[in-house]
DNA sequence: ATCTTAAATTGACATAGATCAATAATATCG
DNA sequence: CGATATTATTGATCTATGTCAATTTAAGAT
């Protein structure tokens, strides 16, 4: 059913133009960095593009080995980390379907990438990639738009991380992922309830996220459920039953 | 004597070129985004651009209001913050001299923008700044590599948010403003050692940006001095008397 | 189905940092 | 120069979250 549904928008999407048939496929074709190419471009920058696959739990890249390879996600969440000398991790951002990842201009990474899910992504080599970018004004653009969309929210994780209560973090937490994974099935073409999605994150990997604990967060989804505002089934799969209150928790002005 | 140098490398500036003469005596003509810009198109750009100074406190723009104007920060040091509908407020960045202060592309400011320091910025109109922008590939293009660093250094917040201790807080936070006051003091052809600088910000700015209250921050000033890692002279006058430690402390790997 | 393993929950307790309150240092103003 | 206001420090608690440990739940393997 789901692979119906991808494979019909695919077809559509054959009708608009002479793209190569790996970008004509391209399930982020139209909202990713290349959606501002012309055909002509995007057949110049398919040259130098690599599919990739991960599994969950995949490292993609990591802090101190250099780049070799930007990419953009076409499918699966992207999770990026960072971690102290001790050990202390934190979850800096996640990735969804069309995100580009990579330090674009320098060859070293800052962080930690890795497959949340099974992703899968569009390499391009480094070195080709900058001068392709320096030379294609349109790519750059789009590409800031994408990286200034990643500031707005790396600042808005930093309200959370330093000023809201555990019980805040989880509900502002759940929104978000909410949203993404909601605009994520859309773009594949899926039905999609806003307010009900599996969690893909482990309790672990949703406390490096929020800057807490496992135990802590868990207890967080309890306080959650006592009070109605969601509900839980299999640990995995969350029903949003109350938004505007857990809007209102997250700090959402409006409510 | 500060002044003295400043004027001293302004004049040395004179000598390269026909900028026009708002341009030429700027601090930043160097290394901010004009940077990029060669005397013709710097000419053009310079149409638009307006002179403003802020005293120490005034803000410069606020989260609900549109953006009029962008700036580039000539002198001094804005803090960018973020507030949570019941008042808790958290500091999300500080500009220094050359960095470009509002929210390309966008219409409104998602954050508050005020005066650390007074502060004096390059001006310019939203609308026409976004179109030149587009226009003129190679300032996009220095925008954006402002942009990226921008990224990489909310990110490194959002480690030190998440994961670090009070006392690892408040060490990183020395070692990350000795830096940029260096730099800022080198940039204006001052005299400057690294290890000492005054401590532009009240404790409660500090708190507010490091996620914990003005007491904690205060406490772990008393251990470093304690610990011998800093001296402090009338609340404002530090002196890194023990980098290394320091840097330690703030999980910096290489020490 | 049953066994095994991993993940999540829950409880008891410890602690870092918050809160409240008093004092001390510094800056400001007449 | 002293008086007043602001900011920083320090002390005594309190509390949210962390830590450690025991159970429960779910998932996977045979």
């Amino acid at each position: 059913m789901h692979n119906k549904n991808v494979i019909s928008l695919n077809t559509h999407k054959s009708n608009c133009g002479s793209d190569h048939p790996v970008c004509q496929a391209c399930e982020v074709r139209a909202c990713g960095m290349c959606s501002e190419l012309d055909t002509d471009n995007l057949h110049e920058l398919r040259k130098i593009t690599r599919l990739k696959e991960y599994k969950a739990g995949d490292q993609i890249f990591c802090d101190d080995e250099p780049t070799e390879n930007y990419a953009t996600i076409k499918n699966g969440i992207v999770k990026l980390s960072k971690i102290l000398p001790d050990g202390r991790q934190q979850t800096i951002g996640l990735g969804f379907p069309p995100d580009f990842i990579g330090r674009a201009f320098k060859d070293k990474n800052s962080s930690f990438a890795s497959a949340l899910t099974d992703v899968t992504v569009c390499t391009f080599p480094r070195e080709l990639f900058n001068d392709y970018l320096k030379a294609t004004p349109t790519l750059e653009h789009k590409l800031f738009e994408l990286t200034l969309n990643e500031l707005d929210s790396a600042r808005e994780w930093m309200l959370m991380l330093g000023r809201m209560t555990a019980l805040e973090k989880v509900a502002a937490l759940l929104l978000n992922f909410s949203e993404r994974l909601h605009n994520a099935r859309l773009l594949q073409g899926l039905e999609s309830e806003k307010n009900k999605f599996e969690l893909l994150l482990t309790r672990a990997e949703i406390s490096d996220f929020l800057g807490l604990t496992i135990e802590t967060v868990s207890r967080q989804f309890s306080l959650l459920k006592q009070k109605n505002l969601i509900s839980i089934q299999n640990q995995r799969f969350i029903d949003i039953t109350d938004r505007p209150a857990l809007d209102k928790l997250a700090g959402h002005e409006n409510y």
